[in-house]
DNA sequence: TTATATGCAAACGCTTTGCATCACG
DNA sequence: CGTGATGCAAAGCGTTTGCATATAA
């Protein structure tokens, strides 16, 4: 695990200050085991006594956001979440349905897949996004417990 | 064109009631050409004179989606948008980020993908979208009869 | 006739903004 | 010091809900 140094000098290298609310974003998003949303930053960092304010935690996400510290994410639900991640390889996220985890993954062969598609519609792609839904190892096993009772 | 007919019995043959409202819907929905937002639907009932009110749009619409008629798209800025769809084969949505129209796409390939993501995460897949932005043909010819001015 | 669907308006939750104050560099 | 960041509270938006009324079957 990373901790919260490594996007509070990321943060730092793009010329950011580096706030006490900043700081208490960046610990509360680094104890986060997988996706999470604005509200649960907040919480987190109440919990530890370094609260900050909503407007900052929204403004200090889209911040991360923008230096791709952290990636936004679309839940099947609807709602919106937001999972940290490393800045540089593209990569997607595959999230798990029952305990909300989630893991990276590399880009396993898309490429073809998007040349594919401009040929054969004419667009000139310039984005995509791979939301993968599942279950994780750890929840398939509770479940197959639970069954066997 | 399948004109908003196809919506309407598909409707029917899930017995559902066939509302003034619905039908609204239905044919604003039908003239809509890419993606569209429950306002969208508002105003385009309202502008033909079939005024329906703001709830019945999102309950017709969450049905609609239930139906596998239409499909939830989140667009790259976090907005909730629609797309009508051919509703048993799987497919993704090419969307144009000039002027949001988009187009479907078959599966192309990703099943093998998700093989290799299930095998080297220990997930077991159960859903996933792939949403792709990109410029359409008709947007990029336009650009480039401005740049070329 | 009766279950369903509708429309309104109010409630809701998440996100953004205006503005005076604060603090990093 | 000066600029950029903060926090609060209020506004803003899209979406949902409660309930009396209207309507399809």
């Amino acid at each position: 695990m990373a901790g919260s140094n490594a996007l509070l000098s990321a943060l730092g290298g793009a010329g950011k200050r580096l706030t006490v609310a900043r700081r208490a974003v960046a610990e509360a998003i680094a104890r986060q085991e997988g996706h999470f949303t604005a509200e649960d930053v907040l919480r987190a960092a109440r919990a530890r006594q370094r609260a900050v304010g909503r407007a900052t935690v929204f403004r200090s996400l889209e911040m991360l956001a923008d230096l791709h510290l952290v990636e936004r994410v679309d839940l099947p639900s609807g709602e919106h979440a937001y999972v940290a991640c490393e800045p540089d390889a593209h990569h997607h996220h595959v999230v798990c349905s029952v305990c909300g985890r989630s893991t990276e993954v590399g880009e396993l062969g898309l490429g073809p897949i998007l040349g594919r598609i401009e040929s054969s519609t004419g667009f000139a792609i310039d984005s995509h996004r791979l939301e993968v839904f599942g279950i994780c190892p750890d929840c398939q096993a509770a479940r197959a417990s639970l069954r066997s009772v």
